[in-house]
DNA sequence: CGTTTTTGACCTGCGC
DNA sequence: GCGCAGGTCAAAAACG
């Protein structure tokens, strides 16, 4: 169901923290360095905050196309039985697709590895990610797309609790 | 030597 | 209730 079409547009879509404001995500701007092989007028200026990935440890002639958008919020469905129900805030959930040879892109915060999976009808492997910083509930998991090998599904779920390492 | 990765085991939700 | 599939833990290894 995903359109298989890399070479086309470079910027499908982009990744928005919606009803996030002020969500860490929006100081974590960063540009892209690739602006040679990248449209960057296509890009779909959107309103308030998007997260623009920092996509600095690429090769010169990689390509990024963001593809998906998607963001959820779980709401609280019922909660049996838990008297005090933690249900602090909602979980930001997003997810995109990036063309890229490598998986581990480097967006800035610093993450640890905690599992690894191989899920059915993949024949690629799942990894799970954690933001290193303690307490920071921030979980990302990242898989190659089953269809075209060439894509990366990156899924961030949660907000970062403190600023972001910003190396720069 | 502290931090991260690796990897199998364990846990849990869900469908049958 | 059981089995499968996805998600997490944790101990040991690997790494810088």
């Amino acid at each position: 169901m995903a359109a298989n079409n890399p070479s086309v547009n470079m910027f499908d879509g982009v990744l928005r923290s919606v009803d996030s404001p002020d969500s860490d995500f929006s100081n974590h701007q960063v540009n892209f360095e690739l602006s040679d092989i990248l449209e960057i007028d296509n890009w779909p200026v959107q309103q308030d905050s998007m997260f623009v990935p920092q996509y600095s440890n690429y090769a010169a002639n990689q390509v990024i196309n963001t593809d998906r958008t998607r963001s959820y919020h779980e709401e609280p469905s019922n909660n049996i039985g838990s008297s005090s129900s933690e249900r602090q805030e909602v979980k930001d959930k997003v997810a995109f697709r990036t063309l890229s040879q490598i998986e581990i892109l480097d967006d800035g915060y610093k993450w640890r590895k905690y599992g690894k999976k191989m899920v059915k009808n993949s024949p690629n492997p799942r990894n799970y990610y954690r933001c290193s910083v303690e307490g920071c509930p921030v979980k990302k998991r990242v898989e190659r797309d089953k269809e075209d090998f060439r894509y990366v599904i990156t899924t961030y779920e949660g907000v970062h609790n403190h600023q972001g390492p910003c190396p720069f």
